[in-house]
RNA sequence: GCGUCUGUAGCUCAGCGGAUUAGAGCAUCGGUCUACGGAACCGAGGGUCGGGGGUUCGAAUCCCUCCAGACGCACCA
C-alpha cells in the first residue's frame, strides 16, 4: 500500500510540475489541519507570480477530490484535509498489512554497518554503548526494510599493545589469565600489563620482542594471541546478549582480519602515483587538510618503522568492503572525534579509485556521553564506567520500582522484565537524542516510568494487551466502518498512518532519534485517545473502530521499538 | 592558528524556511477519579531560541561576524 504522505506528495508534485518542473510541494504534517504545502510561495517566487494567484491556479488543477479537502490559507498554503472516505482506505489497509505501510525494497541494497568495536583486553564502556546501541537500531531497520546487511565488529585486535598484554598473559599463566578474562574483568588485566610497561624496563623489551614474534607469525606467540582474543569475544558476546544486540562472534572481523592487504596497499597507492615518503613515512597528502602550522597534513599509510597505523587497516577495509563484500552502504558507527580520519582515509580511497561514487559511505559520528557534571562520564574514582555496570544498576532499579508495585508476577517473571526494561530504558534513552550531540547520563531519569522513557513506551503498549486480554476472545484484525468522530481517535489514527514517513526520515537520516520522537508522539496520542474513547464499552462499528485503533497502536508501538532493539513486553 | 560539532524554559531535550501563543519530558502549581492498568489524562506558570548583523513576503532554522564550550589537527588506534 502506498503510504498517506507520498500518496498525497505524488498528486501534489504532478500539479506544481506542471508550473515549473520539480518545484516541491513541501508537504508537512500540520498542527492546523493534517498536511499542509508550503512550497507555493516559493513557487510564484520563481515564476514570478502573485502567490495566491498561484494557489488557486494550482487548486483548479490539481487532482485531489478523492483524497482530501484542500484550502488556500494566509499568503499561500494550501491546508489539506483527509476525506473520510480516504483515511478509512488507508487504514484498512494498514489494518491488513503486517508490515504497517512499509513496503519491502524492491531492490536490496548491501548495507555494511561497522559498529561496537571494543578492544581485545579491554573492558566495554559507555562509549561502545552508544556505537553499539545505534549500529544495532542501524542494523535491524535495514533488515526490516528488505536490505542485506553485513555487520562488522571492528575489534581492536592488532598492534603493539598485543606484545605486552601476550607478556602479561605468560607472566600471569594461562590458566590464572583465562580465569580473569572470562570473569570479565578486563580492565585489571590491562591495567596490570600497562603498569608493568610502564615501570619495569626489562617486561617493556619483552613486550617489544613479542610485537616482532607476533608479526613475524610465530605459533606459539599466535597461540597466545588468539587465546586473548576468543576469551575478549566471548566476553563480549555476553555483554551482547545482556543487550539484548545482534551481534555475533561471526561479525567480528577485527583489525587482524586486513593485516595480510596493507603490503598490497601501500603498493597500489604508490602504483597510482599518489603515495610519497615524508619524514621517512609513506603518506598520502590530500588537498583540504592541514596540520597546526597550516602546512599540509599527511595520512599516514606506512610508519617510518615500517608499521601500519590504522589508517593503512582503514583503507584495506574501504577496498574489501567495496570489491569483495560489494557493499552499497558503509556506515561507521564511531565517535565523532574520528571525522578528520575518515575524510582522510575516504578521500585516499577515492583517489585510488577503491570507492565509487555510487556507493554511500558515511561516518555516523556520535557525541560522548557525559556525566551529571557535564564532563565524560567517569566513576567516582575516575574510571571509566564499565558498560555490564550500567545494565546490572539499571536492571536493579527497575526491579526495585516493580516491586514497589502490586502484582501476581513471580519472580522470575519480574527479573526477566526487570531486565527488559532496563534494555529500553538505556536503549531508548541513547537513542533519543541526536546522536552528534554529547549527552548527559542520568540513570534516573533513562529508568522512570513515566516521560519521554523507554519503560513508558513499553508501558504505553503494555496497557494496549490488556485490553486484548480483557476482550476475552481472540481478536483478528478487519475491515471497519471507520468515523472517527473524536477529535482524540482521528489525532491516533493520523499518527499511525505517519509511520512510514518516520522510519523514512530515519533511515535517510541515520538519526534513530526520528524514529524515537514519532513512537513517543504516537504513545502519548494513544494514552489521550484512551482516556477520551473506553473500548470495551463501546457498541458495534465505533467498538471495532476503537479495538482496530487499539491494536495497530500496539503493532506500530511493538514494530517500532523492536527496529531500535527494543522488547515490549504484553504486561508489566 | 586551522577545522569539525554544539549553544532553545530551572533541568534534560525535540523543532522538517513558514501562519498572532517556539514545543515535549522532568521539576513546580492546579484540576480530572466507582479507574478497558492513576506507571494515566487535562490545564497553568516559566523562553528577547548565546550576542549582533544580513538574505527573505516569512528565520530557532540559511549566510556573515563575535562570544562561550567540546573535540580533532604526522607516525596510538
Amino acid at each position: 500500500m502506498p503510504a498517506t504522505y507520498d500518496t498525497l506528495l505524488r498528486r501534489l508534485q504532478a500539479g506544481f510540475d506542471r508550473l515549473s518542473p520539480g518545484a516541491d510541494p513541501v508537504l508537512r504534517p500540520s498542527d492546523r489541519t493534517d498536511y499542509q504545502a508550503n512550497g507555493v510561495m516559493g513557487l510564484a517566487k520563481t515564476i514570478g507570480r502573485p502567490p495566491r494567484e498561484v494557489a488557486e491556479e494550482l487548486l483548479g488543477q490539481l487532482d485531489l477530490a478523492d483524497l482530501a479537502e484542500v484550502e488556500i490559507a494566509g499568503p499561500g498554503f494550501l491546508n489539506i484535509t483527509l476525506t473520510p472516505a480516504f483515511l478509512a482506505r488507508q487504514l484498512n489497509d494498514l489494518v491488513a498489512d503486517a508490515r504497517l505501510g512499509i513496503a519491502a525494497a524492491e531492490a536490496p541494497r548491501t548495507v555494511l554497518i561497522d559498529y561496537s568495536a571494543p578492544n581485545v583486553a579491554k573492558e566495554m564502556h559507555v562509549g561502545h554503548l552508544r556505537s553499539t546501541v545505534i549500529g544495532d537500531a542501524l542494523a535491524r531497520t535495514n533488515r526490516f526494510l528488505g536490505n542485506r546487511v553485513i555487520a562488522r565488529n571492528h575489534v581492536g585486535d592488532w598492534g603493539t599493545p598485543f606484545g605486552m598484554l601476550i607478556e602479561h598473559l605468560i607472566d600471569l599463566g594461562e590458566d590464572a589469565a583465562v580465569q580473569t578474562l572470562s570473569m570479565g574483568d578486563l580492565d585489571t588485566f590491562y591495567r596490570a600489563a600497562r603498569t608493568k610497561f610502564d615501570a619495569d624496563e626489562h617486561f617493556k623489551e619483552r613486550s617489544r620482542a613479542r610485537v616482532v614474534l607476533l608479526q613475524g607469525g610465530d605459533d606459539e606467540t599466535r597461540r597466545l594471541w588468539r587465546l586473548l582474543v576468543s576469551q575478549s569475544i566471548a566476553y563480549f558476546q555476553e555483554v551482547y546478549e545482556k543487550l539484548d544486540v545482534l551481534l555475533t562472534p561471526e561479525d567480528v572481523v577485527g583489525e587482524s582480519f586486513y593485516n595480510p592487504m596493507l603490503d598490497d596497499v601501500v603498493t597500489d597507492l604508490a602504483a597510482a602515483g599518489i603515495l610519497e615518503e615524508s619524514d621517512g613515512a609513506q603518506v598520502v597528502f590530500l588537498p583540504g587538510f592541514s596540520n597546526r602550522d597550516g602546512e599540509p597534513l599527511p595520512l599516514i599509510v606506512q610508519k617510518s618503522d615500517e608499521g601500519f597505523g590504522y589508517a593503512a587497516t582503514d583503507l584495506a577495509a574501504v577496498r574489501d568492503r567495496v570489491s569483495v563484500l560489494g557493499a552499497h552502504e558503509i556506515l561507521y558507527v564511531v565517535g565523532a572525534p574520528q571525522a578528520q580520519h575518515f575524510d582522510m582515509v575516504w578521500a585516499a580511497a577515492r583517489a585510488a579509485g577503491w570507492l565509487p561514487d555510487s556507493v554511500r559511505i558515511e561516518h555516523v559520528a556520535f557525541g560522548n556521553v557525559l556525566g551529571p557534571d557535564r564532563k565524560m562520564f567517569k566513576t567516582r574514582s575516575g574510571t571509566t564506567v564499565k558498560l555490564v555496570g550500567l545494565i546490572d544498576e539499571a536492571t536493579e532499579r527497575a526491579l526495585a520500582q516493580l516491586n514497589a508495585r502490586e502484582s501476581d508476577m513471580s519472580d522470575e517473571e519480574r527479573q526477566r522484565l526487570a531486565l527488559d526494561l532496563a534494555r529500553a530504558a538505556l536503549k531508548y534513552a541513547d537513542l533519543s537524542t541526536e546522536r552528534q550531540k554529547d549527552y548527559v547520563f542520568d540513570i534516573d531519569r533513562m529508568i522512570a516510568f513515566e516521560g519521554d522513557t523507554g519503560p513508558y513506551l513499553a508501558y504505553a503498549h503494555a496497557r494496549i494487551r490488556s485490553i486484548f486480554r480483557r476482550l476475552g476472545e481472540t481478536y483478528v484484525a478487519h475491515e471497519v466502518n471507520w468515523s472517527l468522530g473524536d477529535s482524540a481517535a482521528r489525532q491516533l489514527a493520523l499518527g499511525l498512518l505517519a509511520f512510514p514517513e518516520a522510519l523514512e526520515v530515519m533511515t535517510k537520516t541515520l538519526q534513530p532519534h526520528r524514529l524515537c520522537t514519532y513512537l513517543f508522539d504516537l504513545a502519548q496520542r494513544f494514552t489521550s485517545f484512551y482516556e477520551a474513547c473506553p473500548v470495551l464499552s463501546a457498541e458495534g462499528d465505533l467498538r471495532d473502530e476503537r479495538l482496530a485503533l487499539c491494536d495497530l497502536s500496539a503493532r506500530t508501538l511493538s514494530l517500532g521499538l523492536s527496529l531500535l532493539g527494543i522488547n515490549a513486553p504484553e504486561r508489566m
